[in-house]
DNA sequence: ATCATTGCAAACACTTTGCATACGC
DNA sequence: GCGTATGCAAAGTGTTTGCAATGAT
């Protein structure tokens, strides 16, 4: 699969080996964009047509969020999501359908209260109601 | 105490009926500007003077939040935080001292993909170096 | 042959829940 | 006395860890 071969180069690219589960694991996320948890990627991967361990995909997100390669979000506090976009981005989260949107931002003085302070990074979330919900 | 007064005056402004534990968790949130967890809360409030369960800290606090009397963040993926301020404003995580900090920030255009969609909440997280640990 | 990776189950940590007791009006 | 609040312990849930088995070079 042409996903398979792009999921390998980006293994590598990061110094990571690709290992069969690492590979799949990374192509799901780059085929679902909807913020998946740890749960949801163990349960679309088993049984499709590999043996898959919970305390691997766990592992293997984790080596993932390590080398930077992808980067976590937690849109409701019981589980922890992932994103393949490690771009600065800001996540919109619906309450009625649950999704979860990126969208850019500009950064403009947020910050006026903390000089002197070093800023590395940033997370904004927004919640409401999503195009589709608010009709 | 006159912060137990506070305290009471509070809760019962929010309709909570202001029984003894209550009053102490929400004074301690009072006198803790440093958004406490509720293991926090609970090491500092059981056994100075009172008998607490961390089941009722727990229940309290949810307590608190749907009634809209204190909010949450989550800085950490592992505890919930607590914080008596329930207006708009920015957290500050340090990396290094692990200090949490309040900011206000002006909210502008960052909504520029969000075309239709209702906006009911906003929650906007930096990392990095406060101004003490990045001398 | 060696070292890394995986799977399984047990352990962990934070939070919630069920139920009996104690409290307040 | 009656309804609510509390304490305790057990259960629940997401995540991590120890260890043996497997896999790759």
């Amino acid at each position: 699969m042409n996903n398979d071969r792009r999921a390998i180069e980006l293994l590598e690219k990061f110094n990571i080996r690709p290992s069969y589960q690492r590979v799949q694991i990374l192509r799901y996320l780059m085929e679902d964009d909807s913020h998946p948890t740890a749960d949801c990627i163990y349960k679309n991967l088993q049984g499709s047509t590999m043996i898959l361990s919970k305390a691997t995909v766990y592992n293997t997100l984790n080596l993932f969020v390590e080398k930077g390669l992808v980067s976590t979000m937690i849109a409701d506090k019981f589980e922890t999501r992932y994103d393949i976009n490690v771009n600065q981005h800001g996540h919109f989260v619906c309450r009625a359908c649950g999704k979860i949107f990126n969208f850019n931002y500009d950064y403009n003085s947020m910050d006026k209260d903390l000089a002197g302070f070093k800023i590395e990074g940033e997370e904004i979330v927004l919640r409401g109601l999503c195009n589709d919900c608010n009709k």
